[in-house]
DNA sequence: CGTCTCATGCAAACGATTCTCACTCTGCCG
DNA sequence: CGGCAGAGTGAGAATCGTTTGCATGAGACG
């Protein structure tokens, strides 16, 4: 029910090589540059499909946008991003995830999610900004 | 330089007596049905001001909608948010902040900063979803 | 091959937010 | 008190990432 296409096999070769977080915009140019073509709304749809079914990690950066990596755990973890150039690090945060279950039920919620990235400077990225500011 | 006017009146005293998170658009039908004239332009400035001089904090939802709200402390902290009606409890997280400071100087990142907000169902959304689910 | 569908590409549509610009009103000075 | 400079406002146009509609293309399976 789910068929394998040029674009779709494309798509999931670049992220299977690519370690940093991406947008669908970046993903689409970074296909045009290898000469794939392929519709930016099908780039989209297909890392839709892919988020969906747990094979790529999501998230929003600063500017709202999201970024799309292929991540080397599964399960649920958390990231330390680049804001520069989307280099990542995958965490485990075991105090988080405490502290996001006690809190929720202390005040009486339920289904409660969470959300914890943390966003910076790596560091190559700090050392060309310094070599800038001179 | 920066002058009181009718319009930043309305939303500064409407933001006072609100303690849930709200778009800059729920502001706005809020001031609406309160029989106050403001354009949605305005109230998207007024909050963005009042953010930017840490009068407001605000945070993206899962839609990646901004939403605002005057915080009894005004220093750093994190939220639980009902994600059905906004509902906010304020939190301080020190094992957080702690985890955040480590994770990143481990890594070689610098200017490291961190979201962690928590969604979930609050207690009457909890109750409310359960009788219509009957 | 032929058929049944899902997938694709393009362009139009969306929706939150920002910007433009002519007009208004606040804060201040004389 | 007026009078003015310039911050603030409002309506609509513009942005921009993302989604959708629809006609066309091409996997899978016999
Ligand atoms: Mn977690
Ligand atoms: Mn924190
Ligand atoms: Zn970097
Ligand atoms: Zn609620």
């Amino acid at each position: 029910m789910q068929r394998m296409t040029r674009q779709r096999a494309a798509v999931s070769d670049l992220l299977a090589g690519t370690d940093d977080f991406r947008s669908a915009q970046q993903l689409h140019e970074m296909l045009k540059d290898r000469g794939e073509g392929i519709g930016l709304a099908t780039v989209y749809r297909t890392v839709q499909v892919m988020a969906d079914n747990g094979d790529l990690d999501v998230l929003r950066n600063a500017d709202g946008e999201s970024l799309y990596r292929q991540c080397a755990s599964r399960g649920h973890h958390h990231h330390l991003v680049c804001r520069r150039c989307g280099a990542t690090v995958e965490l485990d945060a075991a105090s988080v995830e405490k502290w996001a279950a006690t809190v929720g039920a202390q005040h009486g919620f339920t289904a409660v999610e969470h959300t914890a990235e943390l966003f910076g400077l790596c560091a190559e990225c700090t050392a060309r900004q310094q070599s800038e500011d001179s």
